[in-house]
DNA sequence: TGGTTCACG
DNA sequence: GACGTACGTGAACCAG
């Protein structure tokens, strides 16, 4: 019998390396995986040589966890000055991860501990049972490991180091590099080691006093002057800097070493992971493209998968259960997780419950908040909710295992809220919006029937509807647990199925630099809430009740008889049948319409009570839907206002708001704009906004490529002025407002129609208009014609950054359908692609505030083209700066643009002063 | 529940 | 010649 041997692959330091060694490559479908390329082929190797003379039994990939260390508590600028990882390695993480999962290798991370320790622990672990040893590194650090039965390997040279290599590089023996690394410190790391003191010096101190603490005890004794002083100043540091160095080798291991028995090759999970990323030559070894292409995923999809069994989910009540399913989640690497709760709003939200599923068909529900009915039943027994978060953390916590989710930005915030982070993950909402936009909504239980062909069971089933509805916390164990457990299973099982076709389907770029990482902070977005002054929204609801009645009573005046001014139908009739004005019916209901259009034109021709009525309107809208809705919607806790982002709802990639809707609050009438004032910041602090200016224009002169219209942007001039003067010759008030009006009409997929009854002249005009524009910027014509092409053929279209936006509509029947799709098609790349620009901001302006010392600034709010910060007033100036550059390049480095993007940052009490 | 209106980009 | 009256959202209100 052969002597095992362990690998022991240090996989940050590997990515890292890749990444700076291999030239940028991406794979299929545009995403950076140059890194990700050469660790699976590094992998592979591995695997591979299972059983060669030398070649691993057991094999573990250790990688660092994002968390501090100890070393952190040692000296709190270890590893301070680190910049941030590059963008395009960021998103080859959790391919890396997904890489290793693919070779059924285990992943092992431990927070509070760097991949060197957790190394050193199984290094030792093994060489104590008289296993051979190897490390796959080439970091100095480890070095001081190495020893009979231990050594490394540069898979990138494929050298095998041992101890000469130390002696020959350092001049002393692994047992004393440790020494000498102390003393000549690390500035990457930020080991401070002594000044004056680099590798030559600190090896030959070393060599001849054994230790540190025998050199800094000899320190009198050195001849040279400045070394001599040195090392007196800076004793402590050089003893600071041995605790750095030493690796910590007695730690508990995370998985036993019997766990990471090398089993070989695995085809399946290893060939659909291939053919995801079209690594095509390493695919070809693994046996070829499998028999049907494109579905290889499907190795994972196509399995069979158990019914739904109600009855088999199990009720999580003891803590030796809890640990059972906590253990399968690790042994399984990744688990569907979904949170129970008792309202649909997160902030104000108790958590009830959490369910877990670890594979189709198991899945369990581990009540922590259920009360009872009050009448009917007790308080039925369940584990304490404080033991249970302690419990499942470090599963939900651990780098190495995939936490699944079905819009998981709501239970982000509801476990951020009971101090648990939830990482890393994927969101099965987000998969299906990156997929499918356009051809199906995204909620679970749309996804449930379109791609498992199963009803899930309703919450109104569950909980009632209307006035005899219950909350969660309400229901029965029995019940609660079969909906609770079946939403985990169900989530899992649609990961399965989405997942795989993330690749072949062109969409990781988006899912993995634009929606994902968008989840965490939107997420903290609607922690923070905004602050709103509710006597001031008070004083505005009082004072717009006296004005409505006041109209109230003129209007009622003038109609002749009290009416419901509210009613479009009463409001018509009694416009145009009692009051006999012109006007038409409209629509298949057979109501009047009386919209602002037609109000303002009956208004035009003298009617005093649709003036009236306007005004009336108005201030109706403002009061019901912002003065009281807002004062109601002000959370009692956090007494700040905080809206509900909806990341998979526009058809586009847009976000939108609800509960309230803060993207749609007034700005552009004086009185409306009030209600924007009552958006303050809080004490001591200003509001900052940051408007992206004309970015919709801007994206359209650069994917149409229309030369005139990027040469006026690169210049910094008046876009409509421009179009005004190409159109018309002239520049006024009036021919500024139709070139306006034209550039909008571009925007959003023209007809001559459309434009005719916006500028008020007749169809024959508005087409001379269209025809003059498209010869005045060629490119435009052509964008239109071969985006209509696009879609035709493939039934959708793409943003710069590859979103999709499918539009069934364009082959529909209807010539109006057809048409509504043709104008979306013109538009969607445009507002799509603005959505993922200013989302990639989002994505980087923690991190770049973070790095600027900017902790205290935080964004607020997004209103598609402009994102609200709240910030003391000193952090202004550097703020401003920081913000306008992830701003202005949010693009880059995936899309360069030939416009510049143009941003304006205003400040002041409120939002509505920073306009 | 669907239709209408109107607040925003 | 008929078709249709700009793209994307969410909330309040009325009426059936």
């Amino acid at each position: 019998m052969t002597t095992n041997h362990l690998y022991l692959v240090d996989g940050s330091g590997y990515i890292f390396r890749a990444y700076h060694r291999l030239p940028p490559l991406t794979n299929r479908h545009g995403v950076p995986a140059g890194a990700v390329y050469g660790f699976t082929t590094m992998l592979w190797k591995l695997v591979d040589d299972l059983h060669k003379a030398d070649g691993p039994t057991h094999l573990a990939v250790i990688f660092d966890a994002s968390s501090k260390t100890f070393r952190n508590d040692l000296y709190d600028k270890y590893k301070a000055h680190r910049p941030p990882p590059p963008e395009d390695l960021v998103p080859q993480f959790p391919l890396i991860r997904d890489a290793t999962r693919a070779f059924s290798v285990p992943c092992i991370e431990q927070p509070g501990l760097e991949a060197d320790d957790i190394i050193a622990c199984y290094a030792k672990a093994a060489l104590a049972k008289g296993w051979q040893v190897t490390i796959v590194s080439s970091d100095k650090d480890l070095m001081q490991l190495i020893e009979p039965g231990l050594d490394m390997l540069d898979t990138m040279n494929n050298r095998r180091l041992g101890a000469d290599y130390v002696v020959e590089k350092f001049g002393v023996p692994p047992a004393q590099l440790g020494e000498v690394l102390a003393l000549m410190g690390d500035s990457v790391d930020n080991v401070p080691g002594v000044p004056g003191i680099g590798p030559k010096t600190a090896s030959q101190l070393i060599q001849q006093f054994g230790d540190v603490e025998a050199v800094l005890a000899n320190a009198e004794t050195i001849t040279k002057p400045k070394l001599r002083q040195s090392l007196i100043d800076h004793a402590a540091n050089a003893r600071l800097s041995r605790e750095l160095v030493r690796l910590v080798c007695d730690q508990p291991l995370p998985e036993p070493l019997d766990d990471l028995a090398l089993k070989g090759l695995p085809p399946e999970p290893l060939r659909a992971f291939l053919e995801e990323q079209g690594f095509r030559s390493l695919l070809l070894k693994v046996g070829g493209p499998s028999a049907e292409p494109v579905s290889a995923p499907a190795a994972i999809a196509e399995e069979a998968e158990p019914p739904f069994v109600h009855k088999e989910y199990e009720t999580v009540v003891t803590e030796e259960a809890l640990d059972r399913w906590i253990a399968d989640g690790f042994a399984a690497s990744m688990i569907a997780v979904d949170t129970e709760t008792d309202h649909i709003d997160c902030m104000r939200a108790r958590l009830v419950g959490v369910s877990l599923a670890t594979a189709p068909g198991k899945a369990c529900y581990i009540p922590v908040g259920h009360t009872g009915d009050g009448l009917l039943s007790e308080t039925p027994a369940q584990l304490p909710l404080d033991l249970v978060l302690t419990k499942l953390k470090p599963l939900l916590e651990d780098p190495a295992t995939l936490k699944i989710g079905q819009n998981l930005k709501y239970d982000l915030v509801m476990l951020r809220r009971n101090g648990v982070d939830v990482a890393p993950y994927d969101d099965t909402m987000l998969l299906s919006y990156d997929l499918d936009a356009g051809l199906t909504a995204h909620g679970m239980d749309d996804l449930a029937m379109r791609h498992l062909d199963h009803a899930c069971i309703e919450f109104k089933t569950v909980c009632g509807t209307g006035k005899n509805q219950i909350s969660f916390d309400k229901v029965p164990l029995d019940r609660a647990t079969e909906y609770a457990a079946e939403d985990a299973d169900v989530t899992l099982r649609l990961w399965r199925k989405l997942k795989p076709r993330l690749s072949p389907e062109a969409a990781t770029r988006v899912y993995e630099l634009v929606d994902r990482p968008l989840v965490p902070v939107v997420a903290e977005m609607e922690r923070a809430g905004v602050h709103v002054d509710r006597e001031e929204l008070a004083r505005l609801s009082g004072e717009f009740a006296g004005e409505i009645a006041r109209l109230e009573a003129e209007i009622h005046a003038l109609a002749g008889s009290p009416f419901t001014i509210g009613s479009p139908k009463q409001l018509g009739e009694i416009l145009f049948d009692r009051l006999g004005l012109k006007g038409g019916r409209k629509g298949k209901t057979g109501v009047y319409s009386t919209d602002v259009n037609e109000l303002e034109r009956l208004a035009g021709d003298g009617a005093e009570i649709a003036a009236k009525v306007l005004e009336w309107r108005q201030l109706a809208k403002l009061k019901s839907t912002y003065t009281d809705a807002l004062q109601a919607q002000i959370n009692p806790a956090t007494n700040r206002v905080h809206t509900s982002f909806s990341l998979a709802v526009a058809q586009t990639g847009r976000l939108s708001s609800t509960d309230p809707n803060l993207q749609n609050i007034p700005i552009r009438t004086a009185i409306g704009r009030r209600i924007r004032d009552a958006f303050v910041a809080a004490p001591g602090k200003l509001i900052l906004s940051a408007d992206y200016s004309q970015i919709e224009l801007r994206l359209a002169a650069h994917m149409a490529e229309v030369p005139a219209l990027r040469d006026a942007f690169a210049r910094g001039e008046d876009i409509h002025n421009l179009t005004a003067m190409e159109l018309f010759g002239e520049v006024n008030r009036e021919t500024r407002g139709r070139a306006k009006t034209i550039n909008f009409a571009i925007l959003y997929g023209i007809s001559s129609w459309g434009l005719a009854g916006r500028l008020g002249v007749d169809r024959i005009e508005a087409q001379a208009m269209i025809d003059r524009y498209f010869d005045r910027f060629p490119g435009i014509n052509r964008y239109i014609a071969e985006t209509l092409t696009k879609v035709r053929e493939q039934g959708y279209v793409t943003t710069l950054f590859g979103r999709k936006t499918h539009l069934p509509g364009i082959r529909s029947s209807k010539q109006g359908e057809r048409q509504a799709a043709e104008r979306q098609a013109i538009n969607a790349p445009i507002q799509g692609t603005s959505a993922d620009i200013i989302k990639r901001a989002m994505v980087r302006m923690g991190p770049a505030l973070a790095e600027a010392g900017l902790a205290d600034v935080t964004m607020l709010l997004q209103v598609h083209d402009e994102l609200v910060f709240e910030l003391p007033e000193s952090d202004v100036p550097a703020a401003s700066a920081v913000i306008r550059r992830v701003m202005e390049t949010a693009a880059e480095p995936a899309i360069r643009l030939s416009v510049p993007l143009g941003v304006e940052i205003g400040t002041g009490h409120s939002w509505g002063a920073a306009h």
